[in-house]
DNA sequence: TTCCTTGCAAACGATTTGCATTGGA
DNA sequence: TCCAATGCAAATCGTTTGCAAGGAA
């Protein structure tokens, strides 16, 4: 994982540089981002900023985020929008999601296995015709605390 | 895939070994399911049953369904609900999804590469204490016709 | 100063639920 | 017959949007 500020610089750089400007309100949602670990709901990062910012204005943030390619959307079990960053930003990763308590946290995957993964899915793809631009893999089963 | 008269009349046969009816709405519904290829929503099984079953029951139908293990639900890229068979009916699969169209379909992997993704999964579970139940890989990028 | 951003409240749309009625076994 | 299952309408709830006020460059 890259350096605290490289992440956070690089995130606002890439919002100035689309013409966006940064703002306290997006400081505040890139921090809070950078501190959790695994995708985040707005209703956790309105909460991890201490509700500094306003429900239907994190939602605008995380939309303008999405927008420039900084933070990735996507919905856990329950069907809530779960923000992340980008993997340009954090790194290539997997999720490993708890199915007894829906708690989800990402996994890195040794090069290796990562180069294996990337090879079977484009051949998997391939084989439908289908040009795989980028593969997500999450992992279901039990976290150590609900072992 | 196995014959349609298996997998409608396993899915029937576990609703009757729950205590449960096997009613007109839910043989729609499941036929309905058969007849689809890829995770489909509620929406969508509405139109396929020709509006024969109300959408409030539909909702219920497939609540019911997935608690007894009939069917799985996730989410799709914008967020809704996406009911498809159960591994043990549908046989285990990976999902195709475009990003242009947002369409997904199923795609089967050969058994060896299934095995190979299976390893490299247990494996990475096993690095962060995590045991893995299942993985779910989903593979993004142009379908056919959005090529 | 300019116009992008924000905050509040109202609007939306997908999903859920209360309750009286229907229908399967 | 008996109770699960259904249908309709009302209620939820996460998310989006209109509009006037505020703030970054």
């Amino acid at each position: 994982m890259p350096q605290t500020t490289d992440v956070l610089r690089r995130a606002r750089e890439r919002l100035r540089q689309q013409g966006l400007r940064s703002t306290r309100a997006r400081r505040l949602v890139l921090e809070a981002l950078y501190r959790s670990d695994g995708p985040q709901s707005p209703a956790e990062l309105h909460a991890a900023v201490d509700g500094q910012v306003p429900v239907s204005s994190l939602y605008r943030t995380l939309t303008v985020l999405e927008s420039v390619g900084v933070v990735d959307r996507h919905h856990d079990l329950s069907g809530l929008v779960r923000f992340e960053f980008a993997e340009w930003l954090a790194g290539h990763h997997h999720h490993l999601t708890c199915l007894t308590c829906g708690d989800t946290s990402d996994v890195d995957f040794s090069a290796d296995l990562e180069r294996e993964i990337t090879r079977l899915a484009a051949a998997a793809g391939a084989g439908a015709s289908f040009r795989v631009k980028r593969h997500r893999l999450d992992l279901e089963g039990l976290c150590v605390r609900c072992r």
